[in-house]
DNA sequence: TGTACATCAGTGAACGCGCGTTCACTGATGTAC
DNA sequence: TGTACATCAGTGAACGCGCGTTCACTGATGTAC
């Protein structure tokens, strides 16, 4: 390695983030549970031996990668909820921030689609606990929305539940099509929660 | 190999079955891209040459599990789209089919959820084929639906691709859960979709 | 400021192992006469 | 029915290869005095 520049602990940790680089590129054509330690410091341009100075296995470096991925969705989300948006703009506006950050981060979001139900436990738990986190944020949010007013904690965990789910169901489809079936996504997309937000209207006339 | 008894080819497509049902119960810990050969022969007792006689490679053997797996799902759906439940029933007996489901063939299900976004792009593409087939199929036969009368085409896979995800996304759910958490998870999908029919009732007054 | 020592990120050789694939084969089953 | 030949599912040995992990190491950076 180069002994060029910067502190020893800056080093280190451009060392890491370049193994974290190298394997989310690796992981657009396999899943964590088969890509090789080799294989990611032969990417980066240091020795195996390497590897084992940033993560204890390729396993270690997916919950790392969980983090980074579903940090930068964390700040879209709490973004998105604190907005003070009109009920007709909400979802406009959530769909277009989904869009942006698939387009910003399409092996973050490709990462956490494969991985959420993969082949690496700690991982698939990771990710699960974030999500169950999103979730939680997303329900206090709505506690305080005019249109889930008087609503019961389990329903407004049933509702929380169908945004998150919708958001990554959107996300996932959104990085498989090519960009030309983007904004029929988008719409689609747009239209679902369109009518969720119908059915939320009347939800306690019925119930 | 015990030749016992049976055809050929029958004995043939025993030993074929017994490669698939090893290599969905391998799957249950890894995903598809990290099963190899040597892995499921072994599991079944014959050969690492004899894998060659039924697939080309783990990736046809993973095509093959595809329509295995939603084959079964396939006969489900169908039934519930056909069945003549009234409104209400009509959610209760859906969720139900779908619990069952999961119960019967807790593999399977796994197998599609871990693959449908997983490492192995023949095998993707064949789960979105037929989940889009699916979709068609629900489309058709929301198109005679009093609730969704005068929708258009759009609108109607709009709807169709909800119901869709939702069910996979519930399916995988009701997997991670113990025997425990089974009722109340089926019980949140099915506020879910009343949810949704209630949105759908009012859908045309808005747009 | 200069010196002597400690730290530690990355090296490079070596290991045993299981992988996918090849090949010529065996022997029970199937078929033609 | 009996015989001679074809088929082909599964065998077993062999191959080269890349894997994860170990170990003692190097030499630049950091620290204590």
């Amino acid at each position: 390695m180069s002994h060029t520049c910067g502190t020893r602990q800056a080093r280190k940790q451009k060392t890491r983030q370049a193994l974290l680089d190298a394997a989310l590129e690796l992981l657009e054509g396999q899943s964590l549970s088969s890509l090789g330690l080799r294989e990611v410091t032969r990417a980066v341009g240091v020795t195996p031996t390497a590897f084992y100075r940033h993560f204890e296995s390729t396993a270690d470096l997916g919950v790392a990668l969980v983090e980074e991925a579903l940090g930068s969705l964390h700040t879209v989300i709490r973004d998105a909820l604190t907005a003070t948006w009109d009920s007709d703009e909400r979802i406009t506006r959530t769909i277009e921030l989904i869009v942006r950050h698939v387009r910003a981060y399409p092996a973050h979001v490709r990462f956490i689609a494969r991985e959420r139900h993969g082949g690496v436990q700690r991982v698939r738990e990771a990710i699960g606990e974030q999500l169950a986190q999103f979730a939680d944020e997303v329900r206090e949010a709505l506690r305080h929305d005019p249109d889930a007013a008087g609503w019961s904690q389990e329903d407004l965990e049933m509702l929380a539940g169908l945004y998150v789910d919708h958001m990554l169901e959107t996300a996932s489809l959104l990085l498989s099509m090519g960009d030309e079936g983007f904004e029929q996504v988008a719409d689609r997309a747009e239209r679902q929660l369109r009518l969720v937000s119908i059915g939320r209207k009347h939800w306690l006339d019925v119930s």
